[in-house]
DNA sequence: GTTGATATTGAACGATCGTTCAAGTTATAT
DNA sequence: ATATAACTTGAACGATCGTTCAATATCAAC
């Protein structure tokens, strides 16, 4: 069934967005990509264009598994801000993923790109926001469900969120200890639901 | 009086740091260092030895720099938390500086660096921990002078600020609104004293 | 089986990377 | 003035960068 010419697309994306992930856009060569994709570099150029092209593939895709993530620990969770509280755990302590990409894909990749670069910073920020967005979705439905007072400012809140997620990730990298983090995690639901 | 033939190390690695605080570390090559420190690469590598040396000094240099920021702004306030809000104030929005410095140095590189430059991050991470150190310090203080609660665990709230901070610059790349980051900075201590 | 379209291959391009070093320049001491 | 030490210069090295393209392999259609 599976055509053996043409290569699985998603595949490949999936494994670029790992190599991205660990080791940069500046830090990943086309070389490397050339090994870990199994294809020769006409093969990728022919596919995708270009190595900013295929980065800008990567982020779009990147964004949106992590909007299909949120709902997934949405569905699996006995309420809203537990599903987000889970989510949160997730990516800053699992284990599955290797250590080189506890920070947010999209947030290393603001960090690192040169101004000029403008069009992948776009597609970056633009997948943050469709986050921050799904940020708020769930923190609307919190609030309907009286888990966050009727007065919060879900709007406001989400942005906190993003904020509060960048840096513990960003913190995850200088000091790794788990239960630091756990602590954390837990203080920033506190300071959620005070508001 | 001032000496003409060996350059200026301090006035040299200033610049240096600029270069790698807006391009990386990666992003910055020899021949950008050359151009901009107006050195020949003898002369560099006579003076630093490597790439990798030369950023080091300009880690340690960064850290330095921090903790002086942080004393300066404590002298100049009123009390240790304005001087800290202060402090966060300048680096957050503070326009002196070129946009790409938003984010702190010290955890651009940690996110950027792969494993296997081990000294390097262990610098900026050492790094870190002096300035959370600092913060520490100043919240004692603060805890001292009753701003505080007595029963505030500063260690604790050291993390936690640094972590904000992080989160805090990072956001402030990916979402430039100067009122919604001078919100943000208003619930961090706000956060801050009820604990 | 032959044909035409489509996809893959890998050698090669010019540019740029971090780094080296022999030659040249400048300051100091006699 | 001259010798010595200290420092700077810039061409050049091999490696690697992103990218191209003619040659080759594989597919579907007749």
């Amino acid at each position: 069934m599976a055509n053996k010419v043409k290569f699985d697309r998603d595949e490949v994306i999936d494994k670029a967005t790992l190599l991205f992930w660990q080791q940069g856009f500046g830090g990943t060569s086309m070389r490397d990509l050339q090994q870990h994709l199994d294809m020769r570099p006409g093969s990728i150029y022919a596919s995708f264009g270009s190595k900013d092209n295929l980065f800008k593939e990567v982020i779009k895709c990147y964004g949106e598994q992590c909007l299909q993530a949120l709902d997934r620990f949405q569905l699996d969770a006995s309420g809203p801000l537990v599903g987000l509280k889970n989510f949160i755990h997730h990516v800053t302590l699992g284990e599955e993923e290797p250590a080189q990409c506890r920070l947010c894909l999209l947030a290393k990749t603001l960090s690192e790109l040169p101004a000029e670069q403008q069009e992948l910073i776009a597609a970056a920020q633009q997948a943050l926001l469709l986050v921050e967005g799904k940020f708020e979705q769930i923190l609307l439905r919190a609030r309907e469900l009286q888990e966050l007072s009727s007065g919060a400012d879900c709007q406001r809140l989400a942005k906190w969120l993003q904020m509060q997620l960048m840096g513990l990730r960003a913190y995850a990298k200088s000091q790794a200890g788990k239960a630091e983090l756990e602590m954390m995690i837990d203080d920033i639901f506190t300071s959620l639901k005070s508001r």
